[in-house]
DNA sequence: TTGGTAGGTAGGAGATTTCCTACCTATAGT
DNA sequence: ACTATAGGTAGGAAATCTCCTACCTACCAA
């Protein structure tokens, strides 16, 4: 069980956000995720394990390959965590409908 | 109007967490926060310094005091951002997903 | 067994973060 | 005007992050 540190710590890198959004089809091999990035693959490696290591993507191996799963599940403590605010930002947007009623493309 | 980047990197730290915690209750000075927090205040001043710029909280002065809200509209970007994901953390939760998990293997 | 490919680990350079102390500015009260 | 208080800024040390190259292991094929 991942600690919720882990999990906003491994979201505040685009990369991984990144690599995140391409698991969303299913699951990758990692030369399949690093064609999308421009950084060698080591570099890639690391990412994956800060990512393995928050529990937000999981490795399979088949033969040569590893593949990459997501696994969305510690994502729910950022949404738990947001809820408090949630309130905050509706009564802001209500707020605001009214005014830019186009340009909030909700 | 705030990058998303800067949004998610100052949700990195949990100090930055932290305050914006104490912001539900309303606004708050400086010292106010301060307490909270097992720190000199020039660190917290920085770390403030990084919600401001991600637009999640706000500083009105008063007096010799600055008061601090908070801006959770900034937010908005990260529960959108997570909004794909939440379909599959759902199916996870009705064991939907376990009987897919044999299927992932394209 | 030899060679090629997938992908991880080691170690290091440079940038960034996070804390500190010292200092500065602005306001309030006397 | 003088002093105290609120809180920001400057600059630096130490830790951490992010990238690199070099290397290692594991598996597959000839």
């Amino acid at each position: 069980m991942p600690h919720s540190d882990e999990v906003f710590t491994a979201l505040a890198s685009p990369t991984r956000r990144a690599v995140l959004a391409l698991l969303l089809d299913g699951p990758k091999r990692v030369q399949e995720l690093a064609e999308h990035f421009d950084m060698r693959r080591p570099s890639l490696s690391e990412h994956l394990k800060v990512l393995r290591e928050a529990g937000l993507v999981s490795e399979r191996r088949s033969g040569r390959f590893r593949f990459y799963s997501l696994e969305p599940e510690p994502l729910r403590e950022v949404a738990d965590w947001l809820t408090p605010y949630e309130r905050f930002w509706r009564e802001k947007l209500t707020g605001l409908r009214d005014l830019l009623d186009e340009e909030d493309g909700l």
